[in-house]
DNA sequence: TTGTGTTTTACGACCTCC
DNA sequence: GGAGGTCGTAAAACACAA
């Protein structure tokens, strides 16, 4: 099946960038709208020229989006930017996003130095997103040589580029195909990582929000229009078995009217 | 320093859609 | 049949208390 996965494997995890820097992830990176797939689905279009973000996840998102912007304006260089609302809109610059404390100018004006990349030196020992500073001590992340079993083996990421996943992951919490390629070409990564990572932030997601919610058993079911979890949910009831049996009554992960059936 | 709990990558199984 | 979704899980990486 995944022909791509043997060469993967045999393969750096981060070759280097594929492509130029210049490639630019600017307007035309957010292009078509949403995924064909999910031809229903348009909160999170990223050409959608409407409010910035996009209301569909504004609301949902908002406590999440708070930690965003506090997470990544941790420092001074956070007055130039706020990345929470701003940079997941239909972007005017995806290169304007400012650049976290350390790696360097814009996040993606630039061309990754390599799985080495250094990160947050500044980053304090316990902040919002420990992942910002973690992979310090990883050598970096990724290439470092860190072996599992036989042939398996997981890399930390950089912080650019966990910054970078997570930014698109806030704009979108699904990304499209042209994204995913880009992405990975410009990070460094293979799609196929971009894709399980997206795929684990989304567990990761759902989990915190089941969490959220058995924190909060008094409190009644969120309306069907306030998403507090995957409001793209693109499978939905009919797309994704899985996503579909979330949608029964004992589901943590209410659903937007719009997208109901 | 070590033990333990949590988070982060990565995969396989299974499902649906095209 | 391929691609990509969820779910469950393994194991490395990491944080932190003792």
């Amino acid at each position: 099946m995944y022909v791509g996965y043997v060469l993967d494997k045999e393969s750096p995890v981060y070759p280097g960038p594929a492509r130029p820097a210049s490639l630019g992830l600017g307007p035309q990176a957010y292009g078509p709208p949403p995924p064909p797939q999910y031809p229903d689905f348009t909160g999170y279009s990223h050409v959608e020229p409407g409010p910035v973000p996009p209301a569909a996840w504004s609301t949902p998102f908002s406590a999440p989006k708070d930690e965003w912007a506090a997470a990544y304006s941790p420092g001074p260089a956070a007055s130039t930017a706020s990345p929470a609302p701003l940079a997941f809109g239909p972007p005017p610059d995806f290169s304007a996003v400012p650049a976290p404390p350390g790696p360097g100018p814009g996040l993606l004006a630039q061309p990754l130095s390599g799985p080495g990349a250094p990160s947050s030196p500044g980053a304090q020992r316990r902040t919002p997103y420990e992942w910002m500073r973690r992979s310090v001590a990883a050598g970096g992340g990724g290439g470092s040589g860190k072996t599992r079993t036989k042939d398996k083996y997981r890399v930390v990421y950089t912080d650019h580029q966990r910054l970078e996943l997570e930014k698109e992951f806030h704009y979108s919490r699904y990304i499209t195909i042209r994204r995913k390629s880009e992405l990975a070409a410009n990070l460094g990564l293979t799609e196929r990582q971009v894709k399980i990572w997206f795929q684990n932030r989304r567990a990761k997601e759902r989990k915190v929000n089941k969490k959220k919610q058995q924190q909060q058993p008094s409190q009644p079911p969120p309306p069907a229009h306030d998403v507090t979890a995957t409001p793209a949910g693109p499978p939905l009831a009919g797309l994704c078995p899985s996503s579909a049996s979330l949608l029964g009554t004992s589901s943590p992960m209410p659903v937007k009217e719009e997208y109901l059936p």
